[in-house]
DNA sequence: AAACTCTCTAAAGCCACTTCAGGGTCAAGC
DNA sequence: GCTTGACCCTGAAGTGGCTTTAGAGAGTTT
């Protein structure tokens, strides 16, 4: 299989895959002694479907290789596998809780302009003149899953 | 006021103060002509308060450059102010619900693994081998408030 | 043979900063 | 007057997880 069709069978794209080979975050791929194209067997697409589940569920690659390592380790307790999805699953209702948050903030701005007048007097703007609630920026330590946009 | 002294005012560090009067996101400040060093006066301290409360509430540049343009656009109406606010409202709330189904299927999977055993046979690694349902990757196009670290 | 699609690589761009390297400035204490 | 340490400066590179761009080779269709 060429890396389109891999890409296709795995809703990503082929820039992706190549990335991904070149991170290592999955192995490298065969190539066709011809032109040099890539190929991929059963192994390859069990790979990238385990990275791109993970990835679905945003975790990190540092997570992600973690979950590999830990895999590799035959014979062991599955222990760390637990604790990478704990700790991950930490991260995620941290920044819903965060979100959370910042949405009351966000709600209780937009209520200060229901009867949209001159920008001069507008509620929102006058409220974001003000500094902010220190207790609203939660510690951004605990979790990798940022951002909002 | 030194830019020592504003950061700590503003809770952020010299470098953010410096890298947004670099992007043009807040003005230019005064220089001392001894020593280059830059100097603040009330009117640079509102501008900054402006930006860092916006960014706290995630708003991306972009969106904050689009509320200074909207207010500076004097004696006209805030209509421009309420449609950034509420896009952007739509924006963390629709991020909010793909955590929350993350999180849901972060859960879900942790259950698979709920007597530790060897990692062969742990249902954590079984369910990442297989690929994710299609509906859980909602529209990314949506929000620009990403990520969950 | 031309046109179109697929593949390749290396490098740059994105966002919102942070970190680093290598300096200059200034006040206090010896 | 000299050192120490806290502060300030600039420009460039690094972060994560890709995406985009530029330029070129390979394969298929007409």
């Amino acid at each position: 299989m060429k890396i389109g069709e891999l890409a296709k069978k795995l809703n990503c794209t082929v820039e992706t895959i190549r990335y991904y080979e070149k991170i290592g975050l999955i192995p490298a791929s065969i190539r066709d002694q011809n032109n040099n194209y890539r190929h991929y067997n059963q192994s390859h697409i069990e790979k990238l479907t385990f990275v791109r589940h993970c990835r679905a569920l945003a975790m990190s690659h540092e997570e992600i290789l973690e979950l590999q390592k830990a895999r590799a380790q035959s014979g062991q307790s599955c222990h760390e596998i637990d604790k990478v999805i704990d700790n991950h699953l930490l991260h995620v209702s941290s920044r819903i809780i965060e979100l959370q948050a910042l949405e009351e903030q966000l709600l209780a701005l937009r209520k200060q302009c229901l009867t949209p007048g001159s920008n001069e007097n507008c509620g929102i703007i006058q409220g974001l003149d003000t500094p902010l609630i220190e207790s609203l920026s939660i510690d951004k330590k605990v979790s990798h899953v940022t951002g909002s946009h």
